[in-house]
RNA sequence: GGUCCAGUAGCUCAGUUGGAUAGAGCAACAGUCUUCUAAACUGUAGGUCCCAGGUUCGAAUCCUGGCUGGAUCACCA
């Protein structure tokens, strides 16, 4: 998809580092090319050959070794022509001697493990802690916006737990886009129109007797899902009546008095009837106002909204022209097709017989607007996997029609949401409500945070404030912490669960290091690197942490390439997982040589900023208390 | 049937271009608060990485074949 942005990081710096104009914040950013390098020059010194690229490892030294970065030798053994603890031996004691930064070293079968100075990590610690932002690209790179479409819902019912894993992905995934110095313009395509809202306004129209949000004091969204599931009710009965006399299901299915009803109100809608539209006019805004309420309590938001009502006129044309020009072909009833059979897929409907557009043709014509209006780089469809097939074919065929930038196109495909039980299904009731979710989210928060009784000296709105983003923050996290392709499990017992891996143990942990601060400043104390600190020589569990925020920039990089946000859910994880361990065997206030207690009031401190800013990526807030 | 995706501990999930002894959380059991927030920390137990071949010094990871589950192939969106 994007690659390139990063192909060239790592080209300039190689280009730097061999015209030997690298700074020292470089250096110590970029230490694996510095270790890189090293081992290069060492094997044609040693060797004599020099290694191709691939062929020298750098990785960081696992966990139950000891050291900080390994070269694993193996590769390097065809050109060194001994055995492997030999040539690994010898690397060693070449970078040690060459490599300012190199401490010691110890050899384990063909792995190489190197330590670094304490000298390194305490000045990569201090560079990285002077950083206003670190590991975030304020400056947008050159180049034109990405665009994000997510949410993409029907009008017709409200949102449910499927939108909201859509929802929270396409938030995050804009925001990690962001950090990594992209503009990004993250839009919503509104299906306001079709078969779907027909049929909601059809049974409002027959048996809603006038009922409004104000009259029944229910959410606008919900109040139309309820006469969409009327329809199908009704529709049910319908076909039962006509497959007792005798019918065919299929036929009673097609010809059932109601549905045929819809088909021909979606005609006068498309035909601007008066009466029809003034109707939708008035189901879709009491749909938006419920949106709005959802939307702003999951704490998404969008720079540009279109409406597949404003842009499927264009669909339509575009598939006229694209008839003319003979690259689709009409059938004997009317409808118009795509032929996708050489390109090893089906043939493709994108107009009915009847002339009425369809899901594709409005996709069709909603991304040649998008195109015109900003030119993206890059625009990702955060659609779910059963969609698959649909992006394959909108792709292919505007490249058929002639837009070269078809290629720009790239589904974030994710997985499906299932219960414990199996899938949602609305005929069995199993149907997650997003509204209804969020509110259990926050009272189980209530509940558990009043239990504790923390926060009892706080007034009603803070503590509202609080769980609101305890509850909130679980959710989201539960979510996001899987992998966007994989389907995934959601057990609400589990989801609530406000231990382990979850949102809470996060926000907890951030909490608890602003006591820590506010405890310390309220003892007048300062810490900082300012007025050049002495040196302080670092505990194993503090190299630790600072290995883990150093890692906070590339998980970033990482979690932009792979449009991933479960990267940095789980990085945080690790972070805080570690931080807590630290909190746990070292004092920090009560430490009592000064430079040792200020420099763990720093790496807390920095340890709370990258859990905020990594929180922020994912669109969880961090509670100063809780 | 064609295409695509997935399969890792009892459950939910991690596992960077192939690297050392495959890791967390939950659940179970046993410990740790007179202390900077115990929503925490420590320990015990738990594995045929779906199966079989292949490539490689080395495979959960790559290739082939099979098994299982899911999605899709609509004049639905």
């Amino acid at each position: 998809m994007i690659p390139v942005f990063h192909n060239c990081c790592i080209i300039f710096a190689v280009w730097n580092f061999k015209r030997g104009t690298r700074s020292k914040m470089d250096l110590k950013n970029n230490i694996e090319l510095t270790i890189e390098q090293g081992v290069k020059e060492a094997v044609e010194e040693l060797f004599g050959q020099e290694p191709v690229s691939g062929q020298i490892q750098v990785q960081k030294t696992r966990k139950d070794f000891t050291g900080d970065f390994t070269i694993v030798v193996f590769p390097l053994l065809k050109i060194s022509q001994r055995k492997p603890e030999e040539t690994a031996t010898l690397l060693g004691e070449y970078l040690k001697n060459k490599l300012e930064v190199v401490h010691s070293f110890n050899v384990v079968k063909g792995f190489l493990n190197l330590e670094l100075t304490n000298n390194y990590w305490e000045s990569l610690f201090q560079d990285i802690y002077v950083q206003a932002d670190f590991g975030i690209v304020k400056e947008p790179a050159a180049g034109n916006p990405f665009m994000v479409e997510y949410s993409s819902p029907n009008t017709n019912k409200p949102l449910h737990l499927g939108h909201i894993r859509n929802n929270l992905l396409g938030f995050s995934v804009s925001k990690i886009l962001e950090a990594n110095g992209h503009e990004v313009i993250k839009t919503n395509i509104v299906n306001d129109r079709g078969i779907h809202i027909c049929k909601s306004m059809l049974a409002w129209q027959k048996w809603g007797r006038g009922e409004t949000p104000e009259s029944t004091g229910k959410k606008g969204d919900h109040l139309v899902g309820d006469y969409y599931v009327k329809f199908d009710q009704e529709y049910k009965k319908e076909i039962n009546t006509l497959v007792e006399k005798g019918v065919a299901r299929e036929d009673a299915l097609k010809n059932a008095p109601l549905i045929l009803e819809a088909q021909e109100m979606l005609r006068q809608w498309e035909n601007g009837d008066e009466e029809v539209m003034n109707l939708w006019k008035m189901m879709n805004a009491w749909v938006y106002e419920g949106f709005d309420i959802t939307y702003r309590e999951l704490g998404v938001s969008f720079d540009k909204i279109y409406y597949e009502s404003e842009t499927f006129k264009l669909g339509k044309k575009l598939v006229e022209e694209a008839l003319e020009k003979g690259i689709l072909f009409k059938k004997e009833d009317g409808s118009v097709w795509a032929d996708l059979t050489d390109d090893g897929l089906d043939e493709k409907l994108l107009l009915r017989s009847d002339g009425t557009a369809v899901y594709m043709t409005q996709d069709l014509g909603t991304a040649v607007l998008r195109y015109q209006d900003y030119h993206f780089d890059e625009h990702i469809y955060v659609v779910g996997n059963e969609q698959n097939y649909h992006f394959q074919v909108l792709k292919l065929v505007l490249k058929k029609m002639g837009y070269p930038w078809a290629d720009k196109l790239y589904h974030l495909s994710y997985g499906m949401v299932e219960l414990p039980e199996g899938k949602m299904k609305s005929r069995e009731g199993t149907v997650v409500d997003a509204d209804d979710l969020i509110a259990e989210m926050y009272n189980t928060a209530r509940e558990m945070s009043e239990e504790l009784g923390k926060l009892d000296d706080y007034e009603d709105e803070e503590k509202k404030e609080i769980y609101r983003k305890i509850g909130l923050g679980a959710l989201k996290y539960f979510i996001l912490k899987v992998d966007p392709k994989k389907n995934m499990t959601f057990d609400p017992r589990e989801s609530v669960d406000f231990n382990g891996n979850t949102g809470s143990f996060i926000q907890y942990t951030y909490a608890r290091i602003q006591s820590v601060l506010r405890k310390a400043k309220e003892r007048r104390l300062k810490w900082g690197f300012q007025d050049g600190k002495p040196e302080v020589i670092l505990e194993s569990k503090e190299k630790e942490l600072v290995k883990l925020i150093r890692d906070f920039a590339a998980i970033v990089r990482e979690a932009g390439k792979n449009f991933s946000p479960a990267l940095i859910a789980n990085y945080t994880f690790e972070l805080v997982k570690e931080y807590n361990q630290f909190y746990h065997d070292f004092s920090i206030l009560r430490e009592e040589k000064p430079e040792k207690r200020d420099f763990r009031l720093c790496l807390s401190e920095m340890t709370g900023r990258v859990i905020e800013s990594a929180m922020n990526l994912l669109g969880i807030e961090v509670p100063e208390r809780m």
